[in-house]
RNA sequence: GCACCCGUAGCUCAGCUGGAUAGAGCGCUGCCCUCCGAAGGCAGAGGCCAUAGGUUCGAAUCCUAUCGGGUGCGCCA
């Protein structure tokens, strides 16, 4: 249940039954009326600005609507309270039995409570990582992981039908040199003595892989030129390198659906159909670029190549998808992809991509617009650099790959729990700092902490009411008498509960994870306040020694907040715990 | 030069489809446990929401311009 959504639906009621009766104008439209929490809790429980935004096309003051509208809310035995304030906010206090249905619903539901149909099935593909094949995941292809990864958990929630998706870009020049630096590794493994030139890959993690080069074809390209065995060695060594992502991928526990080849698109006419498809409508053309304005690349002259007319599509130059030598940039097999899930009918793509790819954004939803003819929207979500610390200072080195931290270095230094709640603590298109120390720290100013913690002290209530013989049974806890958990500091916390279904909408909507992240460890902090209460005002424990129908109501609260920080922390991709260690 | 992102408390950041007196943590000041609910909690001080216009019943939020920071800018992906 969504108790905002259900209230709204009693306030756009009743404005129709004042239509019906004459009191307001017919055929307002109602779309504009929201019902939210207020800021100041003195206000009540939720507000509603019905009466404001339909002053004007109604043609009645603000006040006169809510008077009219407030009455009849206040009939719902739901709505304690019904009062008109301000500019014309109605502000409404609930009584408690909406408060109850919040609970019981939480506990009956359990994994399921928030689950929002607002998707209505829909298909939406989030690619997200995409990393080349040409080394192990770095901090940054983290935050991409798990920001698209809790994108598409949390899209599934609402009501999407998601796929998970990763693009390899294994038909580029970077696979030959990879293969190239596989290669050498590999004499290596002869025991020659190489040199690893400019622009070859001189990392570790290829030490092993040229040895297994040497296990399967033993001395076989020694001294062979490329000719006999690039072709080879890139398949070997892309296959490698994506083991190792995929390993990678599975320390952080994130699973793709999907795999796509970016080389399966070549030689089999897909991206050459792709581009048909762009031709037919008018949009390829053979053409000269002008220069960039300002900073004018030293080698710049101007060349006849195949251009897209992107600015069809609201792009600012028009952009190349061949060279000028007559090879495909880089931009037609990605037009080929994206054309491949407009194919596969997606009705909404989602790619997460690091922000050094924002100059890419512009041109690729042309594309998609122009493949789609405008059905398919294509959302571009960039996430900002990571910035790491430990205790304070800049922190850079890598044990594994030397220049660069691996994925694999922060999941060893922090586990992957925290690695994925942290770097969701910011909105994605802003930079994150992340310090190795204090995201272990066991404060609250360590937000992981806080929201585990209160997860865990839920937890710890259940069972020392356990060990005094109190049944806390979810059946049990869901039939108890709320009545009996009715303080203003306990409703406190059922209130933020009552938003759980309402923030699932919101950060699907606007497809930012992190409002799930800020919203458990606001739920957390409404908790631990109710919690240390208890410590001044015995009345407000969890359990109460020798009164277990009193007990079981309060319990059935803590459990209902256990319920959604579990829920929340699924889809961030985190584990919660049910004790401290 | 152009494009995109960002600018909110001393610091790090939230802020919903535009809603009431702009919030949290850190830091600062004061307070709360003689294990058993302090890994925590309560209270206080601290703001020109970068600046200037505009839109409207109402703007941190939308629009325009300016200033400041970041990122990117044909034959790399």
């Amino acid at each position: 249940m969504n108790l905002y959504a259900d209230i709204r639906s009693l306030v756009i009621d009743v404005l129709e039954a004042l239509a019906r009766e004459g009191a307001l104008p017919t055929g307002l439209d109602l779309g504009n009326v929201t019902v939210e929490p207020p800021r100041d809790a003195a206000h009540g429980d939720m507000a509603t600005n019905a009466a404001m935004v339909l002053a004007k096309t109604a043609g009645q003051k603000p006040r006169d609507i809510a008077d009219a509208l407030a009455p009849r809310l206040a009939e719902d035995p739901r709505v304690e309270t019904a009062d008109v304030a301000g500019p014309g906010f109605i502000n409404l206090r609930l009584a408690q039995g909406a408060w109850q249905q919040v609970v019981r619903s939480a506990l009956e539901m359990g994994d399921s409570f928030g689950r929002s149909a607002m998707g209505e099935g829909k298909r939406v593909n989030v690619e997200y990582v995409s990393a080349n094949p040409t080394g192990p995941l770095h901090v940054g292809h983290t935050r991409g992981a798990v920001v698209g990864d809790a994108l598409a958990s949390l899209l599934a929630f609402a009501g999407y039908e998601v796929t998970r998706e990763y693009y390899i870009n294994d038909g580029g020049a970077q696979v030959d040199t990879l293969a190239r630096s596989v290669y050498l590794r590999y004499l290596e493994a002869h025991g020659q003595e190489v040199a690893f030139p400019e622009g070859t890959y001189p990392g570790d993690y290829l030490v092993p892989v040229g040895a297994a080069l040497k296990d399967k074809v033993g001395d076989a390209y020694v001294g062979r030129g490329e000719d006999v065995w690039l072709a080879d060695v890139r398949v070997f060594a892309t296959d490698a390198m994506m083991d190792l992502i995929r390993a990678d991928l599975a320390r952080l526990g994130v699973r793709m659906d999907q795999f796509f080849s970016e080389k399966s698109l070549y030689g089999t006419g897909r991206i050459e159909a792709a581009l048909e498809n762009l031709a037919t409508k008018g949009l390829l053309y053979e053409g000269v670029l002008e220069p960039p304005k300002g900073k004018v690349p030293e080698d710049w002259e101007p060349r006849e190549q195949m251009l897209f007319r992107s600015t069809a599509h609201g792009d600012d130059v028009d952009r190349p998808v061949k060279k000028s030598d007559g090879a495909w940039t880089y931009f037609a097999p990605d037009i080929a992809y994206h054309f491949d899930k407009v194919e596969r009918g997606y009705d909404w793509l989602i790619d997460v991509l690091g922000a050094d790819h924002g100059g890419y954004v512009k041109r690729m939803k042309a594309a998609v617009s122009a493949l789609s003819d405008g059905q398919v929207p294509l959302d571009i979500r960039l996430t900002q650099l990571v910035k790491l610390y430990k205790g304070g200072q800049p922190f850079k080195m890598s044990k594994r790959a030397g220049t660069f931290i691996t994925l694999a270095d922060v999941v060893d230094e922090v586990g992957a729990d925290v690695t994925r709640f942290v770097m969701l603590t910011r909105k994605s298109d802003a930079p994150l700092d992340f310090d190795f120390d204090a995201v272990l720290e066991q404060t609250k100013d360590n937000p992981v902490f806080y929201v585990q913690y209160a997860h865990a002290r839920v937890k710890s209530a259940l069972r020392k009411a356990t060990a005094s013989g109190i049944d806390v049974s979810p059946a049990t806890l869901g039939a108890s008498d709320a009545g009996l958990c009715a303080h203003a500091a306990e409703r406190t916390v059922a209130a933020k509960i009552a938003e759980w279904p309402r923030l699932v909408e919101i950060a699907a909507r606007t497809g930012e994870p992190h409002r799930v992240a800020f919203y458990l460890y606001d739920l957390a902090g409404a908790f631990h306040a109710l919690y240390n209460r208890g410590n001044e005002e015995p009345e407000l424990r969890f359990v109460q020694e020798g009164n277990a129908a009193t007990s079981q109501a309060k319990l059935a609260l803590a459990e209902a907040v256990a319920v959604v920080i579990g829920t929340g922390l699924a889809i961030l991709g985190v584990t919660p715990v049910d004790e401290m260690r």
